[in-house]
DNA sequence: TTTATAGGTCAATATTATTGACTTACATCC
DNA sequence: GGATGTAAGTCAATAATATTGACCTATAAA
Protein backbone atom coordinates (compact mmCIF):
# COMPACT_ATOMS: atom_id res chain seq x y z
CA UNK A 1 0.00 0.00 0.00
CA UNK A 2 2.62 2.02 1.24
CA UNK A 3 5.02 1.28 -1.24
CA UNK A 4 2.73 1.75 -4.23
CA UNK A 5 2.01 5.07 -3.16
CA UNK A 6 5.54 5.50 -2.98
CA UNK A 7 6.25 4.40 -6.78
CA UNK A 8 3.76 6.34 -7.87
CA UNK A 9 5.03 9.57 -6.80
CA UNK A 10 8.59 8.08 -7.93
CA UNK A 11 6.99 7.68 -11.40
CA UNK A 12 5.58 11.07 -10.95
CA UNK A 13 8.81 12.30 -10.74
CA UNK A 14 10.27 10.88 -13.59
CA UNK A 15 7.66 12.34 -15.63
CA UNK A 16 8.57 15.60 -13.62
CA UNK A 17 12.15 15.60 -14.83
CA UNK A 18 11.65 14.55 -18.58
CA UNK A 19 9.01 17.30 -18.88
CA UNK A 20 11.38 20.03 -17.27
CA UNK A 21 14.25 19.07 -19.56
CA UNK A 22 12.44 19.44 -22.47
CA UNK A 23 10.80 23.49 -21.06
CA UNK A 24 14.39 23.33 -20.61
CA UNK A 25 16.16 22.83 -23.99
CA UNK A 26 13.23 23.89 -26.15
CA UNK A 27 13.96 27.58 -26.21
CA UNK A 28 17.77 26.87 -27.77
CA UNK A 29 16.06 24.18 -30.17
CA UNK A 30 14.11 26.75 -31.61
CA UNK A 31 16.54 29.33 -32.30
CA UNK A 32 18.77 26.98 -33.44
CA UNK A 33 16.03 25.94 -36.03
CA UNK A 34 15.47 28.99 -37.25
CA UNK A 35 19.12 29.24 -38.06
CA UNK A 36 19.54 26.15 -39.69
CA UNK A 37 21.54 24.47 -37.08
CA UNK A 38 20.84 21.30 -35.01
CA UNK A 39 22.15 19.79 -31.44
CA UNK A 40 25.85 19.29 -32.99
CA UNK A 41 26.30 22.61 -33.71
CA UNK A 42 25.29 23.25 -30.40
CA UNK A 43 27.38 21.46 -28.65
CA UNK A 44 30.01 22.68 -30.62
CA UNK A 45 29.58 26.15 -29.78
CA UNK A 46 29.07 25.11 -25.92
CA UNK A 47 32.29 23.06 -25.56
CA UNK A 48 34.56 25.59 -27.62
CA UNK A 49 32.69 28.75 -25.76
CA UNK A 50 34.29 26.99 -22.68
CA UNK A 51 37.18 26.22 -23.65
CA UNK A 52 38.21 28.86 -26.34
CA UNK A 53 41.35 27.84 -28.09
CA UNK A 54 40.55 24.21 -27.74
CA UNK A 55 41.15 21.81 -30.92
CA UNK A 56 39.36 19.84 -33.22
CA UNK A 57 41.11 16.46 -32.28
CA UNK A 58 40.01 17.57 -28.33
CA UNK A 59 36.43 18.40 -29.62
CA UNK A 60 36.31 14.80 -31.28
CA UNK A 61 36.96 13.26 -28.31
CA UNK A 62 34.65 15.54 -26.36
CA UNK A 63 31.57 14.82 -28.72
CA UNK A 64 32.23 11.41 -28.90
CA UNK A 65 32.02 11.21 -33.01
CA UNK A 66 33.80 10.62 -35.88
CA UNK A 67 35.82 13.22 -37.55
CA UNK A 68 33.63 13.05 -40.78
CA UNK A 69 30.60 13.44 -38.60
CA UNK A 70 32.32 16.57 -37.11
CA UNK A 71 33.89 18.33 -40.63
CA UNK A 72 29.95 18.72 -41.75
CA UNK A 73 28.86 21.20 -38.78
CA UNK A 74 32.33 22.54 -37.85
CA UNK A 75 32.90 23.96 -40.94
CA UNK A 76 29.14 25.63 -41.35
CA UNK A 77 30.30 27.01 -38.30
CA UNK A 78 33.31 28.55 -39.47
CA UNK A 79 31.43 29.60 -42.54
CA UNK A 80 29.00 31.26 -40.86
CA UNK A 81 31.42 33.22 -39.20
CA UNK A 82 30.20 31.87 -36.08
CA UNK A 83 33.40 30.01 -34.74
CA UNK A 84 37.23 31.10 -35.82
CA UNK A 85 39.39 28.36 -36.81
CA UNK A 86 43.41 29.08 -37.01
CA UNK A 87 46.68 26.95 -36.98
CA UNK A 88 48.60 26.97 -33.92
CA UNK A 89 51.30 28.89 -33.42
CA UNK A 90 53.84 25.97 -31.89
CA UNK A 91 51.93 23.45 -33.81
CA UNK A 92 51.09 24.45 -37.35
CA UNK A 93 49.20 21.16 -38.15
CA UNK A 94 46.81 21.85 -35.38
CA UNK A 95 43.72 24.36 -35.79
CA UNK A 96 42.36 26.16 -32.36
CA UNK A 97 38.81 26.86 -32.32
CA UNK A 98 37.06 29.94 -30.60
CA UNK A 99 34.21 31.93 -31.08
CA UNK A 100 33.59 35.21 -33.07
CA UNK A 101 31.91 37.97 -31.74
CA UNK A 102 28.67 36.68 -33.66
CA UNK A 103 29.20 33.32 -32.49
CA UNK A 104 29.96 34.38 -28.77
CA UNK A 105 26.25 36.32 -29.08
CA UNK A 106 24.48 33.19 -30.80
CA UNK A 107 26.11 30.85 -27.81
CA UNK A 108 24.74 33.76 -25.14
CA UNK A 109 21.80 34.03 -26.58
CA UNK A 110 21.52 30.39 -26.05
CA UNK A 111 22.75 30.22 -22.36
CA UNK A 112 21.09 33.25 -22.01
CA UNK A 113 17.42 31.54 -22.46
CA UNK A 114 18.10 28.62 -20.40
CA UNK A 115 19.90 31.06 -17.57
CA UNK A 116 17.06 33.33 -17.54
CA UNK A 117 14.17 30.62 -17.25
CA UNK A 118 16.62 28.79 -14.10
CA UNK A 119 16.72 32.53 -12.27
CA UNK A 120 12.87 32.86 -12.68
CA UNK A 121 12.14 29.48 -11.26
CA UNK A 122 15.20 30.03 -8.71
CA UNK A 123 13.57 33.56 -7.64
CA UNK A 124 10.01 32.39 -7.58
CA UNK A 125 11.30 29.40 -5.23
CA UNK A 126 13.46 30.73 -3.09
CA UNK A 127 17.47 30.20 -2.07
CA UNK A 128 16.76 27.24 0.40
CA UNK A 129 14.64 25.74 -2.61
CA UNK A 130 17.58 26.37 -5.10
CA UNK A 131 20.31 25.10 -2.35
CA UNK A 132 18.17 22.04 -2.34
CA UNK A 133 17.63 21.41 -5.72
CA UNK A 134 20.99 21.82 -6.52
CA UNK A 135 22.37 18.92 -4.03
CA UNK A 136 19.93 17.22 -5.16
CA UNK A 137 21.14 17.27 -9.02
CA UNK A 138 24.89 17.03 -7.73
CA UNK A 139 23.21 13.48 -6.20
CA UNK A 140 21.77 12.35 -9.17
CA UNK A 141 24.92 12.78 -11.28
CA UNK A 142 27.16 11.00 -8.86
CA UNK A 143 24.92 8.18 -6.87
CA UNK A 144 26.68 6.70 -4.24
CA UNK B 1 30.86 41.96 -10.80
CA UNK B 2 27.56 40.48 -8.48
CA UNK B 3 25.63 39.59 -11.73
CA UNK B 4 29.00 38.15 -13.02
CA UNK B 5 28.92 35.67 -9.64
CA UNK B 6 25.03 34.68 -10.29
CA UNK B 7 25.83 34.14 -14.29
CA UNK B 8 28.35 31.21 -12.47
CA UNK B 9 26.03 29.86 -10.51
CA UNK B 10 23.32 29.73 -13.32
CA UNK B 11 25.74 28.20 -15.89
CA UNK B 12 26.70 25.57 -13.09
CA UNK B 13 22.96 24.86 -12.57
CA UNK B 14 22.59 24.07 -16.46
CA UNK B 15 25.70 22.02 -16.50
CA UNK B 16 24.11 20.37 -13.61
CA UNK B 17 20.73 19.52 -15.12
CA UNK B 18 22.75 18.85 -18.30
CA UNK B 19 24.82 15.87 -16.44
CA UNK B 20 21.66 14.61 -14.04
CA UNK B 21 19.22 14.13 -16.91
CA UNK B 22 21.97 11.93 -18.70
CA UNK B 23 22.89 10.01 -15.74
CA UNK B 24 18.95 9.67 -15.45
CA UNK B 25 18.27 8.24 -18.98
CA UNK B 26 22.19 6.07 -19.10
CA UNK B 27 20.79 2.98 -17.31
CA UNK B 28 17.51 2.57 -19.49
CA UNK B 29 19.89 3.05 -22.61
CA UNK B 30 21.93 0.47 -21.71
CA UNK B 31 19.33 -1.54 -21.06
CA UNK B 32 17.85 -0.97 -24.00
CA UNK B 33 20.67 -1.36 -26.57
CA UNK B 34 21.71 -4.29 -24.90
CA UNK B 35 18.28 -5.76 -26.55
CA UNK B 36 18.74 -4.10 -29.57
CA UNK B 37 16.16 -1.27 -29.00
CA UNK B 38 16.38 2.39 -29.26
CA UNK B 39 14.57 5.28 -27.98
CA UNK B 40 11.49 5.18 -30.23
CA UNK B 41 10.43 1.21 -29.00
CA UNK B 42 11.09 2.87 -25.03
CA UNK B 43 8.82 5.42 -25.39
CA UNK B 44 6.38 2.76 -26.77
CA UNK B 45 6.54 0.90 -24.07
CA UNK B 46 6.28 4.21 -21.92
CA UNK B 47 3.29 5.59 -23.16
CA UNK B 48 1.56 1.67 -23.64
CA UNK B 49 2.54 1.53 -20.16
CA UNK B 50 0.52 4.07 -18.93
CA UNK B 51 -2.02 3.91 -21.53
CA UNK B 52 -3.08 0.05 -22.09
CA UNK B 53 -5.66 -0.52 -24.73
CA UNK B 54 -4.47 2.90 -26.85
CA UNK B 55 -4.82 2.80 -30.24
CA UNK B 56 -1.96 3.49 -32.82
CA UNK B 57 -3.14 6.62 -33.93
CA UNK B 58 -3.28 7.82 -30.52
CA UNK B 59 0.11 6.64 -30.42
CA UNK B 60 1.47 8.64 -33.13
CA UNK B 61 -0.56 11.74 -31.59
CA UNK B 62 1.55 11.46 -28.58
CA UNK B 63 4.69 10.03 -30.34
CA UNK B 64 4.78 12.92 -32.73
CA UNK B 65 5.80 10.96 -35.66
CA UNK B 66 4.63 9.65 -38.90
CA UNK B 67 3.10 6.08 -38.93
CA UNK B 68 5.65 4.65 -41.12
CA UNK B 69 8.35 5.93 -38.61
CA UNK B 70 6.43 3.55 -35.88
CA UNK B 71 5.55 0.99 -37.78
CA UNK B 72 8.78 -0.91 -37.53
CA UNK B 73 9.47 -0.26 -34.11
CA UNK B 74 6.08 -1.04 -32.86
CA UNK B 75 6.11 -4.52 -35.40
CA UNK B 76 9.49 -5.16 -33.55
CA UNK B 77 8.05 -5.04 -30.32
CA UNK B 78 5.31 -6.82 -30.88
CA UNK B 79 7.06 -9.68 -32.77
CA UNK B 80 9.56 -9.44 -29.75
CA UNK B 81 6.68 -10.32 -27.27
CA UNK B 82 6.54 -7.52 -25.49
CA UNK B 83 3.59 -5.63 -27.28
CA UNK B 84 0.07 -7.15 -27.58
CA UNK B 85 -1.95 -5.76 -31.23
CA UNK B 86 -5.58 -6.79 -30.82
CA UNK B 87 -8.10 -5.65 -32.57
CA UNK B 88 -10.76 -3.85 -31.23
CA UNK B 89 -14.15 -5.07 -30.48
CA UNK B 90 -16.43 -2.30 -31.12
CA UNK B 91 -14.30 -0.54 -33.99
CA UNK B 92 -12.22 -3.92 -35.97
CA UNK B 93 -10.06 -1.54 -37.60
CA UNK B 94 -8.32 0.13 -34.37
CA UNK B 95 -5.64 -2.19 -32.92
CA UNK B 96 -5.44 -1.97 -29.47
CA UNK B 97 -2.25 -1.98 -27.47
CA UNK B 98 -1.06 -3.07 -24.47
CA UNK B 99 2.55 -4.94 -23.10
CA UNK B 100 2.70 -8.52 -22.56
CA UNK B 101 3.90 -10.02 -19.15
CA UNK B 102 7.59 -10.23 -21.02
CA UNK B 103 6.54 -5.93 -22.20
CA UNK B 104 5.90 -5.28 -18.48
CA UNK B 105 8.43 -6.63 -17.16
CA UNK B 106 10.75 -5.11 -19.64
CA UNK B 107 9.30 -1.74 -18.78
CA UNK B 108 9.23 -2.38 -15.12
CA UNK B 109 13.04 -2.74 -15.12
CA UNK B 110 13.40 0.76 -17.13
CA UNK B 111 11.38 2.71 -15.09
CA UNK B 112 13.13 0.74 -11.69
CA UNK B 113 16.38 1.80 -12.56
CA UNK B 114 15.24 5.65 -12.70
CA UNK B 115 12.66 4.89 -9.70
CA UNK B 116 15.64 3.49 -7.49
CA UNK B 117 17.94 6.27 -8.49
CA UNK B 118 15.38 9.23 -7.43
CA UNK B 119 14.77 7.02 -4.50
CA UNK B 120 18.42 6.55 -3.47
CA UNK B 121 19.01 10.25 -4.16
CA UNK B 122 15.29 11.71 -2.48
CA UNK B 123 16.71 9.20 0.93
CA UNK B 124 19.95 10.76 0.96
CA UNK B 125 18.53 14.85 0.58
CA UNK B 126 15.44 14.18 2.99
CA UNK B 127 12.18 15.10 2.50
CA UNK B 128 11.99 18.64 2.76
CA UNK B 129 14.58 18.65 -0.81
CA UNK B 130 12.44 16.48 -2.02
CA UNK B 131 9.69 18.90 -1.97
CA UNK B 132 11.61 21.57 -2.93
CA UNK B 133 13.09 19.95 -5.88
CA UNK B 134 9.26 19.06 -6.98
CA UNK B 135 8.14 22.41 -6.84
CA UNK B 136 10.98 23.60 -8.99
CA UNK B 137 10.61 21.29 -11.43
CA UNK B 138 6.98 21.57 -11.67
CA UNK B 139 7.79 25.94 -12.12
CA UNK B 140 10.68 24.32 -14.93
CA UNK B 141 7.74 22.56 -16.64
CA UNK B 142 5.29 25.58 -16.59
CA UNK B 143 7.09 29.27 -16.03
CA UNK B 144 5.68 32.22 -15.29
C1' DT C 1 65.15 10.74 -43.10
C1' DT C 2 61.79 7.86 -41.36
C1' DT C 3 57.78 7.80 -38.73
C1' DA C 4 53.86 9.68 -36.36
C1' DT C 5 50.30 13.10 -35.81
C1' DA C 6 46.53 16.88 -36.94
C1' DG C 7 43.41 17.88 -40.02
C1' DG C 8 40.67 17.09 -43.96
C1' DT C 9 38.31 14.61 -47.79
C1' DC C 10 36.12 10.89 -50.82
C1' DA C 11 33.46 6.83 -51.09
C1' DA C 12 30.42 3.36 -49.60
C1' DT C 13 27.13 2.05 -46.35
C1' DA C 14 23.60 2.07 -42.51
C1' DT C 15 20.01 4.02 -39.86
C1' DT C 16 16.22 6.59 -39.33
C1' DA C 17 13.30 9.89 -40.46
C1' DT C 18 10.32 12.19 -43.95
C1' DT C 19 6.19 12.73 -47.66
C1' DG C 20 3.16 10.77 -51.01
C1' DA C 21 0.41 7.30 -52.95
C1' DC C 22 -1.91 3.30 -52.30
C1' DT C 23 -4.54 -0.92 -50.31
C1' DT C 24 -7.42 -3.47 -47.08
C1' DA C 25 -10.80 -3.62 -43.85
C1' DC C 26 -14.25 -1.72 -41.52
C1' DA C 27 -17.59 2.07 -39.85
C1' DT C 28 -20.91 5.45 -40.49
C1' DC C 29 -24.09 8.40 -42.72
C1' DC C 30 -27.73 9.33 -45.87
C1' DG D 1 -27.31 -0.55 -49.53
C1' DG D 2 -24.08 2.43 -51.49
C1' DA D 3 -21.03 6.60 -50.96
C1' DT D 4 -17.81 8.36 -48.02
C1' DG D 5 -14.56 8.39 -44.30
C1' DT D 6 -11.30 6.36 -41.15
C1' DA D 7 -7.61 2.90 -38.91
C1' DA D 8 -3.91 0.48 -40.02
C1' DG D 9 -0.41 -0.90 -42.83
C1' DT D 10 2.77 -0.93 -46.91
C1' DC D 11 5.75 0.53 -50.99
C1' DA D 12 8.67 3.87 -52.96
C1' DA D 13 11.48 7.82 -53.18
C1' DT D 14 14.06 11.03 -50.68
C1' DA D 15 16.76 13.36 -47.04
C1' DA D 16 19.64 13.88 -43.07
C1' DT D 17 23.05 12.12 -40.40
C1' DA D 18 25.94 8.84 -38.81
C1' DT D 19 29.35 5.18 -39.53
C1' DT D 20 34.08 2.84 -41.24
C1' DG D 21 37.87 2.66 -44.35
C1' DA D 22 41.15 4.57 -47.31
C1' DC D 23 43.78 8.17 -48.56
C1' DC D 24 45.96 12.88 -48.77
C1' DT D 25 48.72 17.14 -47.21
C1' DA D 26 51.32 19.48 -43.97
C1' DT D 27 54.01 19.40 -40.16
C1' DA D 28 56.34 17.61 -36.01
C1' DA D 29 59.46 14.64 -33.71
C1' DA D 30 62.57 10.66 -33.21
Amino acid sequence: MIDLNRQAELRQAIELLFHAYRAFTAPPDRILEARGLGRVHHRVLYFVARSPGTTVTALLGVLGVSKQALNAPLRQLVEAGLVNSRAGTQDKRSRHLSLTDAGAALEAELSGTQMALLEQVFTAAGPGAEQAWRALMGKLCAPG
